[in-house]
DNA sequence: GCATATTTGTCCGTATGTATA
DNA sequence: CTATACATACGGACAAATATG
């Protein structure tokens, strides 16, 4: 899925390859955000060596998901108010200048439509976990507008310690459902050519989004 | 400098430092791009073991300097046409977004003055080396005016990965120089407010340098 | 095309220092 | 303060893949 696999041939070295299975377990919320990951214990849960393991660690430390203190061990990264409001400035500066190299016809632009309509389905039948995976791949579609892979990977990067975020809140129902039908007329706007349009429909969502995640997590994390 | 050391103790483990160290000499271009990195001779060259090498090699290759090629090892990278590309179009879409947030008194901007004044005093005496250093230093510090930690990592990889190209270019002095005066231009667009002109003017400069990169990587790699 | 040497990928055991109960 | 647990780092071992003659 991501690029921390091998140039050339996809294989994936074990370290590459249990960093993945770790990272979804991260997103997934299966790891407390602040938990300690001991070498021990989670090289015998993978059945790997230390050595092995900490390969991964360095990955994963690499895209922000996990974090060393020096002679303690690393521990899952939980991030705060500064880090949410740190990462919507990124969203912001990335996703704007990825949506003015939309042109129609563009790959990215078709999948953003099907996104969109599996989020409005999805958000109809009440399935509200579902929705907020269709509505992250919509993003990370609309930064493939621009063919950069540098700019996909680094929006990869953000998205993963979003997701970790959201593992901290409670509800995963009205933290994507408002969106479904910004996301539609986003769509709408490229598809027609009206750039400045998108824009600020574009930043209508990014300030809603961050101000919904921001109440949610000073509301209380779970 | 960077930010690959642990959080709070500004500790480094051996890792951190060897990757710091090995770092510095890729893009002092002390390594040839598609040089291969034994790991015997370079954990026997840094008095260090082969466990603690392969951690390094993953920091560096997350930070796109190193690559792995299942089976053989590891390489420098020996970025191509297409990566240059890539790495202009991000910058363009950061850059473009960070001096959005430039306002008057900015600590960045005000170190942003100093550097090009540098600049040209260096580009003055015809020390080309300290030109193409301070040039980086100045662009970094414009990334720096949107208060973004993230924003501003990412950038520090881009740059990185674009010093290994500089490395594989023979010619340190017109790579850099005519650009001084653009960035002394720069820099009174952003203290008098006027964002639209600083941005076409780092339009400017942005289409120019990557011709320029682009025409020297084609013209032959030394 | 084959046999051999080299190197990677991965594991284990262990010594040392640091943090914590 | 001592003891225990753990992270850090090292060296050696071995199979598998790769490069070499």
């Amino acid at each position: 899925m991501t690029n921390e696999m091998s140039i050339e041939t996809g294989y994936r070295s074990l370290a590459e390859s249990v960093a993945a299975r770790i990272r979804e377990l991260l997103i997934a919320g299966e790891f407390a955000p602040g938990q300690k990951l001991s070498e021990h214990q989670i090289a015998a849960q993978f059945g790997i060596s230390r050595n092995t393991l900490r390969e991964v660690f360095r990955l994963l430390t690499s895209q922000r998901l996990l974090a060393y203190m020096p002679n303690r061990g690393v521990f899952v990264v939980s991030p705060d108010e500064a880090a949410v409001l740190d990462i919507y400035r990124v969203r912001s500066i990335i996703q704007k200048g990825a949506i003015q190299a939309a042109n129609k016809g563009h790959p990215a632009l078709v999948r953003m439509r099907q996104l969109a309509e599996q989020g409005e389905k999805a958000s109809f039948d009440g399935n509200w976990r579902q929705v907020g995976t269709i509505n992250l791949e919509f993003h990370r579609a609309m930064v493939e507008l621009c063919d950069s892979p540098r700019l996909c990977s680094v929006f990869d990067l953000l998205l993963a310690e979003l997701r970790l975020v959201f593992g901290q809140l409670d509800d995963g129902a009205h933290l994507h459902e408002p969106y479904v039908g910004l996301n539609t007329g986003l769509v709408g706007l490229l598809e027609s050519g009206d750039i400045p349009a998108a824009v600020s429909q574009l930043e209508a969502y990014l300030l809603k989004s961050e101000r919904a995640v921001l109440a949610a997590l000073q509301r209380g994390r779970r």
